[in-house]
DNA sequence: GGAAACTAGTTCACCGTCTAACTATTAGCA
DNA sequence: TGCTAATAGTTAGACGGTGAACTAGTTTCC
């Protein structure tokens, strides 16, 4: 394998480990890898929320709301609580997103009239728009936020985050 | 390669990629990447969270600072600038931050008479006590989450993650 | 049939962060 | 030297999130 440069975290955790040179429970790798992570996500964070705050039409909150939404399998509707938890986020809070989005004229809220305890989500035209106005651009900078691995590397790295997961989900 | 199960983030990524299936601009292995890291993190700040919260002395956000200022180089000392930039925080989220460690007797904060714009902040004894109190068993965490990785793996997931921090930073 | 348990959604108070404005101090330079 | 610009830290106000309490509607089961 070729000599590959160092990045910010390698020196952070040189650094790092300096202070427990004689500590086995010190593992850089361990410490390296979810720095690295930490490092891409809040990347990926600071360049959704760029695009969204140039735009000025919607937060990425928003956004990502309308896009959880949109996938939903046919007919296009959700309740409260199926956007909240694919959203990862409380119901408290998905209240006060969808009440944005309605304001915005993006997606309905109606009662079902089935079962009156719950709330069913449409988007409107609008909303599909606005959808498909960011949803390539979105794909795009993942894209470019990942640019530097090939391929194979992509489903290398796919492959051992798979592992990670399947044994936290077990 | 050995047939290997799917996560949920597999199911989740096939969904959606019905959407575009003659899509060319749709990249699974893209997505899937940037959501299991997002799954990873959330993982892991989710047990630091609860590991704190049970502890009832210390938030993670107050753990996480001191830990910046336990590893400056030697003698150990910061200014609020310098350890808003290592966590990653603004200087007026630090200014809070530091309130609640001055409160708790954790840090000291003094002017520097040399520069008499400047703060100096560094740990009393108390507060290097609670940085070794939790220091273990936070790295125990760390290494829990990825326990589905062999120390090769680990290294190739470096490898992989190194390559796309040095492309940003670069 | 009706009381108790459960479920869906919202409201409320609190928290940590952010941006922007502000104070105090130091550095740069005509 | 003394005005201007830059820098360090704090403060103020807004935002989005959380957990807990609350309202309303539905299910369970004796």
């Amino acid at each position: 394998m070729a000599i590959m440069e160092q990045d910010s975290v390698d020196q952070h955790v040189a650094r790092w480990a300096a202070f427990w040179k004689d500590e086995p429970s010190f593992a850089p790798e361990v410490e390296g890898a979810l720095v690295r992570m930490n490092f891409i996500q809040r990347e990926a964070r600071r360049a959704d929320a760029a695009a969204f705050a140039e735009s000025r039409e919607l937060t990425s909150e928003d956004y990502k709301t309308l896009h959880v939404l949109m996938i939903q399998p046919w007919p296009i509707e959700a309740t409260p609580a199926q956007l909240a938890e694919a959203s990862k986020v409380t119901r408290a809070a998905m209240t006060s997103r969808l009440d944005r989005l309605v304001a915005a004229e993006l997606v309905t809220r109606e009662n079902d009239e089935t079962d009156r305890r719950r709330v069913l989500i449409r988007p409107t035209a609008a909303g599909r728009a606005m959808w498909s106005k960011y949803i390539f651009e979105g794909m795009a900078r993942d894209q470019r936020l990942l640019r530097a691995l090939s391929h194979e590397e992509l489903v290398q790295l796919n492959g051992l985050l798979r592992k990670v997961l399947l044994d936290l989900e077990g």
